[in-house]
DNA sequence: AACACGGGGAA
DNA sequence: TTCCCAGTGTT
């Protein structure tokens, strides 16, 4: 599909289809156009009409939103979150009253506080309709699957080859409207889940539909490496087959909860138990495995000792029990623990 | 409960 | 340059 066919497409849908009554399409100042940009940024448009209505109702031009306190802009904006768009809002306002009128190219309005170059386009293209390109996340979304763009679009270079892709496609003439219908096609065809191929006038040329793996685009943000942590935890069953378990400190992972006693590595494990008297008859080490904490992976090796010890020869008092294998407790285990007790149980026997 | 979202500022 | 954050809505 060349850039031509591909604008007669989507000009065609947003004839069809395209949102055209929305509160800041009529009367199509910059003002208004900046405040909307400034608000849908983050924000759904069914949100930001009441109260793009209510900043219009109360302040009807940019002067007066410039003249009034930023508290008042604040208060406009309680419920909207993110209110550092708020104060670079009222900001941007002072600075364009004072300059004496919005300006109208690229460089001058990426310079205003709150605006990038996503907003700066959407504002020449739909308020100046001068064409310059945005790339908004409904237009990230659109572009990643017409053209199965792999990779984060917060990649630095994935996001080059979108702004390339989102200049290239953009239109000459009838700019306004073809940027409204990329963030409309975004917004209620090309969704993030079960998108609406069928209702696409891109559909038959979606490198993403032609796949048939939209859902995997765009890339999503690499989940952050968790760190690894690595210990063992020692399951020492006494000559009656119980295991003992330790209670944690209150603070912390578990905190509070029933635990087995860790260590670093084996040997530590196996001086641990010397250093109480516990005689080793026996040493198994089943397979590591891994429990994803929000922060860290642990990954714990689960050693089994058992020793022909008596039963009950005292610990720290308080901190410690002989929990009976397969036997209904009401004591508070991490699940892992848990779950590697029921295992020990026919480990053990 | 995890993730997306545009821009700004810290690292 | 990259990373992280802010708050709310969606899934």
């Amino acid at each position: 599909m060349s850039p031509s066919a591909f604008q007669r497409n989507i000009l065609a849908w947003f004839d069809q289809h395209g949102r055209k009554d929305l509160p800041w399409q009529k009367d199509r100042t910059p003002y208004r156009v900046w405040l909307s940009e400034t608000m849908l940024q983050q924000t759904q448009v069914a949100t930001v009409i009441p109260y793009f209505n209510a900043f219009i109702a109360k302040f009807p031009d940019i002067e007066s939103l410039a003249n009034a306190p930023v508290d008042e802009v604040l208060h406009l904006w309680s419920g909207l979150g993110y209110y550092a768009r708020a104060r670079n809002l009222h900001k941007t306002a002072q600075l364009v009253t004072e300059r004496g009128s919005f300006p109208d190219n690229l460089d001058e309005i990426v310079d205003l506080p709150g605006i990038g170059l996503s907003t700066a386009g959407a504002i020449l293209s739909i308020a100046f309709n001068k064409s310059h390109p945005i790339l908004d996340g409904n237009v990230k979304r659109v572009l990643t699957r017409f053209r199965a763009v792999d990779g984060w679009p917060g990649n630095s270079a994935v996001n080059k080859k979108l702004w390339e892709i989102s200049a290239r496609l953009t239109p000459a003439e009838r700019v306004a409207d073809y940027t409204q219908a990329m963030m409309d096609l975004g917004a209620t065809v090309c969704t993030r889940s079960k998108p609406a191929c069928e209702a696409c006038p891109l559909s038959a040329d979606c490198l993403a539909r032609l796949a048939g793996n939209s859902s995997v685009y765009p890339t999503p943000k690499p989940a952050k490496i968790l760190p690894v942590k690595q210990l063992i935890l020692l399951v020492l069953s006494n000559a009656d087959k119980q295991i003992l378990l330790e209670k944690r400190p209150p603070a912390g992972i578990w905190g509070g909860l029933w635990s087995l006693p860790e260590f670093d590595n084996v040997e530590a494990a196996r001086d641990w138990c010397f250093s109480r008297n516990i005689h080793i008859a026996g040493e198994r080490m089943l397979a590591t495995r891994r429990h994803t904490f929000s922060h860290y992976h642990l990954d714990y090796t689960p050693l089994l000792i058992q020793t022909d010890n008596p039963i009950n020869f005292v610990m720290e008092a308080n901190q410690t029990v002989w929990y009976k294998t397969g036997q209904i407790n009401k004591l508070g285990l991490a699940a892992p623990v848990k779950r590697l007790l029921q295992q020990s149980h026919t480990e053990i026997k």
